[in-house]
DNA sequence: ATTGCCTGCGTGG
DNA sequence: CCACGCAGGCAAT
């Protein structure tokens, strides 16, 4: 059953690829089918089962110009922040809370954490996620062979702390971090290393609703540098915490998808995805604002 | 959709 | 400090 998410993602992974490859000659889903080596009858259920949608409708959330509608709608969305409207999909999504420290902030007292870690299936591969009692600090996705190093970069990268396998508690949590569910959105909270900088760009990054996209130049507006873009950017390649910290939503104003630390069909087939699980839940309006 | 030139800015030495 | 390089933007095609 796990392994099946795992094995539909790498296939939905490679349909991309092959769309990307052959965007220009607008290549039909039969022959994508066949690029994954599927009939068009599997490939429909592949799709209906992974996204909820059909293929036809995933390959329109794949194209230049419904990534430009993305963009529009949250300029309308800052719009109704202004007028202190909040969006509806707000509701469904998870409530994430960020800590930011300064590397020197941990030197002191880095020694007594304890981070445990481990490997999950996510709906978009494998991931290595690690976290301590303050929060999750690493949400990254992986291949098998990579695992090893994870754990590495991971005891590098907090070299006081103590770090220990729990694959149960990580497995758990990441069900709770790619749940589908409406009704269970949990909190989550993380603490991340970075620069005053960085820390800013990754927090402005959590106010991007689920299904909607920022340009580069929006991220940098919202944190009052409005002419910072590339830098902006640069932050958010060190993003250290995958899908929680979303990074995937911010893309270049042209529509372009590009840039990802995670393989740039990876930051596709999640903003698909995202896309696809937006329209089930359109329908339920609230009205109340966050405080 | 693709190319090429232009930009500003945080980061790391 | 200063140089570097970037997950960008834009205009032209």
């Amino acid at each position: 059953m796990e392994n099946d998410l795992n094995s539909n993602y790498e296939k939905i992974e490679k349909a991309i690829c092959f769309i990307n490859e052959n965007i220009t000659s607008q290549p039909s889903l039969d022959e994508i089918a066949a690029s994954v080596y599927l009939s068009p009858f599997h490939f429909q259920r592949l799709f209906r089962e992974w996204a909820g949608i059909t293929p036809k409708r995933f390959l329109q959330y794949l194209t230049v110009s419904h990534a430009k509608q993305l963009l529009e709608q949250s300029s309308v969305l800052d719009v109704s922040i202004e007028m202190g409207l909040s969006s509806q999909s707000r509701l469904y999504e998870h409530f994430i809370t960020l800590e930011g420290a300064s590397p020197g902030e941990f030197k002191s007292n880095g020694h007594c954490m304890v981070i445990e870690y481990g490997m999950s299936y996510s709906p978009f591969g494998l991931v290595f996620i690690a976290a301590t009692e303050r929060g999750i600090c690493q949400l990254s996705f992986i291949d098998k062979q990579q695992y090893q190093d994870s754990i590495e970069s991971l005891q590098y990268a907090w070299p006081n702390a103590t770090i220990l396998n729990n694959p149960l508690y990580i497995d758990k949590l990441s069900q709770k971090i790619f749940t589908t569910s409406t009704q269970s959105k949990e909190k989550f909270h993380l603490l991340v290393k970075g620069s005053n900088f960085q820390i800013k760009v990754w927090e402005s990054l959590l106010n991007i609703p689920s299904g909607m996209a920022y340009s580069y130049q929006q991220v940098a507006h919202s944190i009052s540098k409005p002419t910072a873009n590339r830098a902006v950017a640069t932050a958010i390649s060190r993003n250290p915490i995958a899908y929680l910290i979303p990074c995937h939503r911010v893309i270049r104003k042209t529509g372009i998808i590009s840039g990802y630390r995670w393989g740039c069909e990876r930051k596709q087939a999640i903003i698909a995805w995202e896309s696809a699980h937006r329209q089930n839940t359109t329908s339920q309006i609230s009205n109340n604002h966050p405080s």
